[in-house]
DNA sequence: TTCAATTCCTAGTTTAATACTAGGAATTTC
DNA sequence: GAAATTCCTAGTATTAAACTAGGAATTGAA
């Protein structure tokens, strides 16, 4: 049930940008060096909270990355499903039928995993980036994680 | 954020378990027969309920295993955090001092991963072995999957 | 008392997913 | 036109998951 790396990086990269991306884009190089995330990984990631809709680019030289919604708009569970893809510990918890689980009315377990995945989405919807990047201007007024073996 | 088949084949099993040994201790082969399960692997899943208090073993001929507790004294919780050892989904949400994440402080997103973990186990601690045990008789008398290739 | 059925334990192997790295094309500013 | 950027794809390395294998210990029954 780990997060893999594309959520927690991704999550905070989306912190960064929220943060910085006010006056002027933020590059991809900027955010690798303040969060000491992969620049290649990264670029990465951030092409998919693009592809999701979450950030806009701006090519060429000066350019970069800015958040497409205003951040009270966007929640952890936007930014962790663009990047994880969908937050349900078991697939069958949406009833895909092209999977085996055609005979999932004999599957007790699907009740279980239904019930996991709307907890976890319940509680990433109501965080608003808003409230993490307030946070992280009140803890953190340098901006990187202040020690990058951090998980988060 | 997935859950890796040690939870879901465990909790299956642990449902079979369930179902069976109420009047004679279930053997490794029979479970893994009826749910479809590799024999040599289910033996170490259920060797982790067992370290974890939640069956009892009997060795030898005719043995197997049975309930350590009550259904209703068995959460889900209790079965998935002894097969996947933790479901909090970075591991710094529990503030773990000899981690990396000593400058944790700065660290904005653990109260993220701090409550989705405590999202995850408010759903799976009040879901109870019993309502399972339930469900699966009525939806499926004959105690299989009815489908192997299920992800339940 | 021996055999078959079981749990118990550990180490090895295979497979798949994750986490990158590499490199070049396209775009834009100065 | 050079530098700074995004964009895109393919390859690789590392790690974790999912088993497989095999033998020792225990017990019940023939």
């Amino acid at each position: 049930m780990k997060l893999s790396t594309k959520g927690r990086y991704g999550l905070r990269a989306m912190i960064d940008m929220a943060r910085y991306s006010e006056e002027e884009p933020v590059s991809i190089s900027s955010i690798a060096v303040r969060q000491g995330i992969s620049e290649g990984y990264l670029e990465q990631l951030v092409s998919l909270l693009k592809k999701a809709g979450l950030v806009k680019s701006i090519r060429g030289a000066g350019g970069g990355y800015i958040l497409a919604r205003a951040m009270d708009d966007i929640s952890v569970g936007d930014i962790l499903r663009a990047l994880e893809g969908s937050l349900e510990p078991v697939r069958c918890a949406a009833f895909y039928s092209e999977e085996g689980c055609m005979a999932s009315d004999g599957c007790v377990t699907k009740y279980v995993w239904q019930k996991i995945n709307e907890s976890i989405n319940r509680t990433v919807d109501e965080m608003k980036l808003n409230e993490l990047v307030r946070e992280s201007r009140q803890m953190n007024p340098d901006g990187d994680c202040g020690n990058h073996k951090c998980n988060g």
